[in-house]
DNA sequence: GACCTTTTCTTGAAAGTTGAACTAGATAGA
DNA sequence: TCTATCTAGTTCAACTTTCAAGAAAAGGTC
């Protein structure tokens, strides 16, 4: 199956393919078992926990709507809905930000921080059988380099991969 | 942040936590870059896309919906809904099954067929760039063990991961 | 200040997903 | 056969995500 160079569109090796099958079994499989996982012990999807997650790391627990999104990669409009949803359960409240009058902060209330550490325990657990207690600590090594690489050539990035020739 | 063995929960190690949210930045980029790079040049997010290829690749260009399903790691029901899209598209056709009169066959159409062969090359490419581009052959090499190692830790592999008690 | 552009966030409708309930056909046991 | 159970696939309602559109404030520039 293997293409040589014959100018035609370059297909994967016969290798890369195989990886890149067992990239999209491996990812969907996780994002589907942390997602019942979640569902089923917070009441959420794995999305909206993650944003609880980045609160609770915040100082003062709050962040600017448009840093909550960027940090967590989902879209303000993804956000918007999200947060609506969060404020509905009492997980989350908004403020207006006293400096930008457009602004609005999503802040983690009691509550929220309350179920985040009763669910913690189960969703780390959860992460870890599935993946950190079947690694050796070079794979763990290694899964953490290839991530930051995958990442990193499709991070926006500040406006400057997308502009190379800008130095 | 590392917590020693005090009989609490268990958290991850600061490399843990790392290489766990690298997972995460670079498994949802990726995502996202998949789904609008086909819903732009093919119309159809992601999944939908690998149901065209799963038929593809499968004798006579079809598969009974459970057995597309389970190899696609997608709920039936999630399943039916794709197909109903995917037929109206004219990409897709179902067809009774003769052996079961309950089955059914999803069918690649030619016209399935033809908007694959179209954009493959440019879905392709994208995988390409994205990940294997940037890749050294070990770090690929190695990416293939470890998304293997983590799928195998989920599959429900054929009912037996379940049931441990019965060897 | 008046004007134009950009940024922040929300909204509404359409598309996709989920989980439970449901129909119809297959299977197995008495 | 009669009955109970299981499997294949669909459907419905509730929920999530996306995309395009829009309101409101901020930031230039003249």
């Amino acid at each position: 199956m293997t293409t040589a160079s014959t100018g035609g569109p370059r297909w994967l090796t016969d290798e890369e393919q195989g990886v890149w099958q067992a990239y999209l079994h491996a990812t969907t499989l996780m994002e589907d078992h942390l997602d019942r996982q979640l569902q089923r012990d917070a009441g959420m999807p794995h999305t909206y926990y993650g944003l609880l997650v980045q609160l609770s790391r915040a100082p003062g627990r709050q962040k600017r709507m448009t840093e909550l999104a960027k940090d967590a990669k989902i879209t303000r409009s993804r956000l918007s809905h999200a947060v609506a949803r969060l404020e509905k359960n009492g997980w989350v409240r908004r403020e207006d930000c006293p400096s930008d009058k457009r602004g609005q902060n999503a802040v983690l209330t009691d509550e929220g921080q309350d179920m985040l550490t009763r669910s913690a325990p189960g969703h780390v657990e959860a992460v870890r059988q599935a993946i950190f207690a079947r690694l050796s600590p070079q794979q763990v090594k290694s899964l953490g380099e290839i991530m930051q690489v995958i990442a990193g050539g499709l991070q926006p990035e500040d406006t400057d991969a997308d502009l190379p020739w800008l130095r």
